[in-house]
DNA sequence: GTCTATACTCTGATAGAC
DNA sequence: GTCTATCAGAGTATAGAC
């Protein structure tokens, strides 16, 4: 990416990696294209390309700038925190990124689900040991009697799964529910009793 | 799709399904060449196009081909049965359905993540009813006390949630867990568990 | 029925005027 | 710094030989 110096470079960058994670978020690498990032960003193609020197480079820029928002919520649980309201409070976070960052959680899905190629390389080393490490935490507190046993990591996993398939899965959601819902409002009171029940010793 | 008369038609059009199945899954529609899908079932291009008429005739064959197999254990729930036990079966057979057919779930996956527009307008109807029924059946159980009182449509979303994530986001899965793991077998006794507790009054 | 050749469009990327 | 014009390659689809 160009170095912003200038406002309007500084106003355009925003705008092409706002209108990237748009269309890649919908379409995925392979089916989003220049030319519609370049529209919703407002620019001529060329123009797009003065600022970043090919597809590829727009799509990295976007997903590095993502990583650490996603992992954050899970870094926040506290080991000296009380066990069952730290997994929640984790759910609810996970919840709240789903509702508030869709897109975020759509880019990263296509890009899982088509083969993590250009992500799990850069990262499967931090994210496993973050998950291994949080496993420990979760797997003392199963030790110590203050929540239930179960598979600390695939704990982890239906945490995310549970939360991310409200952002990633919305329109089946709504369509599903039909109107008159909230689907995060519901989701929340859903998940935290789930949780609960399913946690508590 | 081109009627097969043949033995070589009959087994050139399942090799085009089988190959679009293969791409349009890990791809989505988008991200989806001809070429590839010529490529993997082992035909040319032109020769493909014999067969189905065009690329969105390949897709849309390919998902209502899936669209019954995906639906069927929803269906199964018995509101005859053992409350849990029913559930708990469903549970089973989702995950079955994820270990054996991660490309068909993948493909679904694409799709909704992509806005179902090919999916939902076809099957908006049937699929709310049938989970309204299923809901229904639910909520029954839960007047009754004989299961725990939750919101029952959250609960299938969790059900399908939970579940799918093993075939859609296996790369991760696999990545995070690292090997001399066999991730459904161990999501299996995960599932039984949680929603045991869960469900249980 | 199947293949070769090809038409035509879209896509990523570059050159060069302003 | 931004635009118009354009290129090469990939993409869907068709024509016509065999």
């Amino acid at each position: 990416m160009l170095k912003p110096k200038t406002r309007i470079q500084e106003r355009n960058s925003r705008a092409i990696l706002e209108a990237g994670l748009e269309v890649f978020a919908q379409q995925g690498y392979r089916g989003a294209t220049l030319d519609e990032i370049a529209v919703v960003a407002g620019l001529s193609k060329p123009n797009l390309l003065y600022y970043f020197p090919s597809k590829d480079a727009v799509y990295a820029a976007i997903l590095s700038r993502q990583l650490e928002t996603w992992l954050d919520p899970l870094r926040m649980i506290d080991p000296a925190g009380d066990p069952v309201e730290e997994m929640l409070a984790y759910v609810r976070r996970k919840l709240e990124l789903s509702r508030d960052y869709p897109r975020e959680s759509r880019l990263f899905a296509n890009e899982v689900l088509q083969g993590a190629s250009r992500l799990l390389a850069g990262i499967e080393g931090p994210l496993k040991s973050l998950v291994d490490e949080k496993a420990a935490v979760l797997q003392g507190w199963m030790d110590e009697g203050r929540i239930a046993k179960l598979h600390p990591v695939h704990l982890i996993f239906s945490i995310w799964s549970l939360t991310q398939h409200y952002a990633d899965f919305d329109v089946q959601v709504r369509a599903v529910l039909g109107t008159g819902h909230d689907p995060y409002d519901e989701a929340g009171a859903f998940l935290d009793h789930l949780f609960r029940r399913t946690l508590s010793v």
